[in-house]
Order: C-alpha cells, then structure tokens, then sequence
DNA sequence: CTTTAATTTTATCCTTTGGTAAAATATATC
DNA sequence: GATATATTTTACCAAAGGATAAAATTAAAG
C-alpha cells in the first residue's frame, strides 16, 4: 500500500532527482513500508497531533530514533502518509467516462468508493480526519487540484443530465453523496459495528450495503 | 447551547444531588458555558488527545489553573461536551412517528437532521472526531442507548415497509445513509468549501442541500 | 463594614513528546 | 576479510502539557 507519484503535495526530499545516490535498499523499502503502515494506524485513531512518534514506532517495531532515521519527522511522514491516501481516493473517480451510460459509470464509482472503504478503512479514517479537522494540509490541494477533477466530473454528470439520462441533478449534491455514504462505512465503522455487529470485512454484509446504497441512490437518479 | 440531562454517560460529579450546596451561581454558569464552546471548537479541530487545555483556556479567555477549576481534568471536560452533544445529536430520531406517513416522517427527520449540521457544526464534528477514532468513550453508549434507539426505530421504518408504503429499503442501511448524508455537511465542511465556496451557513445554499438531498433520498425509497 | 466563601492568579511539578548526538552494530563492496 | 557505508541503539534535551498548592483577589452574606 505504498505507491506515491507526483502530488501536489511537497515531494519527497529525494525522489526522482537524476543523478540520485542508491536508490533504496530492500531493508530501506521494508521499514519504511512498516513505519506508514503504522502510521497510517495510529493517525487514524488520533489525528495528526494525537498521534505520537512513540506509538507509532512500538507499533512498527521499532525505537523511536529509528523511525526518524526513515522520516525525519512527525510531519515528514504525516504528509508521505496522506500523499499515498490521495493517491488511491482519487483514482476512481478519474475514471467517470461520459462516453458511457450514467447508470454504468455511476455504478461502477459506487462499487470502487465502497471498496476502498472495504480495503483501506484506516487510511479512509486518516482523511477524514484530516477533513474534519479542517484540512491544515490538504486545503491547498482541496483548493487546486481536487477542485479542477470534480469540476471536469460535473461537467459529465451535467451533460448526462441534458441528454436525459439522468434526473435533474445536481452534479456536486451528487457526488457529495456518493462519497458521503460510502466513505462513511469505513470512517463510523464501530458505529456499525455497535448497531449491527458487522463490518465490511464481513463479505455478505459488504455486498449487502453495497447493493443496498446503489439501489437507492440508482432509483434517487435515473429517470 | 449546554443542555445536558440523565445520559448513560457517568454524571457530571454533583449533579441532581438532593441535599446540594449552592446552585450554579451565575458567573458559575457562564465561565462553564464559555468553556464548554471553547472546549467544542478544540476538540472538534484536534479531538480529544491532539486539543491542549492551554488552547481550550486561551480561547476561553481564562487560565488553565482557572478553567480547571471549573472541571477538573481534561477527560471530565471532555465528558462535559460529549453529554451535550449526544443529547441534542439522538433527539430528532426519538421522534420518528409510526402512525404518521413514512414521507412525512423521514422528510422531517432528514430536515432535523441537516438543520443540526447547520447550527452545530463544530458539534458534530466533535461527535465524528469520537466515532472515527473508535469511539473510546462513547462506545458503551452506542452498544446500549443507542443500540436501543436505533432498533426500535427500525421496527418503525419496517412497519412501513409492509404496510407498502415504503419500496423494501434495509431499515438500518436507511438510517445510517441519512446519517452519512446529513453529517457529511457538517464534519466536511472544509471540502464542501473547497468545492463549491459555500457552506449551510448561506441560506440559500442550505435549502438548496436539504432538498436535494430529500429528493434523491424520498425518491429512492418511496413506492 | 466584616467575615466567609467563591474565584482567580502565580509558581511549580512531573511526565510526555518531538527531536538530536554519537556510539555501536550490521551490511555491502572490493 | 578489510574498509566504507548503512542501520540501529543508547543517552539525552528542551519544550509542552496535564495537574496541584497556595497565595491573592473578588464577591456575597450578615
């Protein structure tokens, strides 16, 4: 769970320079990988300034100077970890073609939202918190780059919408929703566990609510 | 806005006792209430380990030795608040009504609910701020209290469901998608900003929000 | 006015926390 | 296997943070 590329987030100190020196060892892409793992997990619990570079380490097995070895800082590894969120939260809805039926594409983001939250439930708690929080990192790249995508998507709901396939919608009302619904079976996940004693994890009750969200949201869009 | 009544979360120390020592004077009253905003705005921003009694004191406008002097520990604070929110956040759902319409009851339960995200914002983001951290406090309320709540009402929206006056809508999916939509735009407000420059606190924007989400919501689920 | 009780301030304590320095150990390269 | 480089450990440090004690001030009651 560690890609990163170009983010409109700082970069890494030094990735991508040309004439780089060793580029990382196996041991180097092993703890790192451990370190925002953990990370990842103490974050999601605690937010940026709950979470303690001393917990993070004995999660990840390691002393805490070590950690620091590989991220020379809580803030250092705080935005590596949002970086690789980013990355994956936005990918599926790049994907929203307006080539393709509404009732496809529309579908196919649902099942991509839901299975993020079925895979990366602690990554989508990190973001959330960093939303919730009001976004001290990530408004800059709220304000650009997410900004420019849900515009250039809008745009293709919109044009759905003329072309009457589509209830009269609003495109960001919509996508708000979407995410809304799906990203909140990951973020209150003990929630749901409280009232239903289930999770995710759990296949059947995944393509339960799965099923359940699409055809209420379907039926609430189409014409 | 500090209510606070009978909540399954342990009492304030002394509370209710019969024989009590002076009432809350006044300046009693309003140091308390000037913290328990105060407290609010922190823990929504940080929750509950990342806020700082210092932070919660300044803005205040008090000293830390002082506002502890009015609750005596971070963790009693933060109960303070917890119980404040839990009540005003559960009342609306008390109110579904079986012998009335499920159009008209869950257009008025969605409304309540939004309206809430509207005036208490930072409220709700503290709630949220809890139940994505894993509800460390909250979660004996929502095994009991809440459990209960929420399966009585199920058995409401279920009525409706066979009585054909509602399409065969899973009563807690239900639920929880109105919840997920309505909190959405108060806990990511940041984001909704970033997107759209707007906010609930714009009245026309907020009614703009309420019905649409009403209308894909009522659609989705109405016969 | 006093006297008593409530409130606020000042000084201080101990622990946690992010971070550094430098020594010690392991790994890789020739 | 010696030498250089990468990794890990040990020992610290200064600042922040939750909390207490006791003195100083203010408000209330008689």
């Amino acid at each position: 769970m560690t890609l990163n590329q170009g983010f409109p987030l700082p970069a890494e100190p030094d990735a991508d320079r040309a004439g780089n020196k060793r580029r990382d060892s196996r041991i180097q892409v092993r703890n790192r990988e451990k370190i925002l793992d953990a990370a990842t997990e103490i974050f999601s619990m605690y937010g940026y300034r709950g979470a303690t570079l001393d917990q993070i380490a004995e999660k990840a097995a390691m002393s805490k100077p070590n950690l620091l070895y590989y991220f020379s800082s809580k803030q250092e590894l705080y935005l590596a970890v949002l970086r690789d969120i980013l990355e994956i939260w936005l990918q599926p809805l790049k994907e929203l073609d307006e080539r393709e039926s509404p009732e496809r594409e529309i579908s196919a983001y649902i099942d991509q939202k839901i299975r993020f939250s079925q895979l990366y439930p602690t990554a989508s708690r990190v973001f959330a918190n960093e939303i919730v929080a009001g976004a001290p990192i990530l408004k800059p790249v709220l304000d650009s780059y997410l900004r420019d995508i849900v515009k250039k998507k809008a745009r293709v709901i919109r044009k759905w919408v003329k072309r009457g396939e589509l209830a009269d919608v609003d495109p960001y009302h919509l996508i708000m929703m979407i995410w809304a619904v799906t990203q909140h079976y990951a973020d209150f996940a003990v929630q749901i566990d409280s009232l239903l004693g289930k999770s995710l994890d759990d296949e059947k009750f995944y393509n339960q609510t799965r099923k359940h969200i699409k055809r209420i949201l379907m039926r609430g869009i189409l014409k």
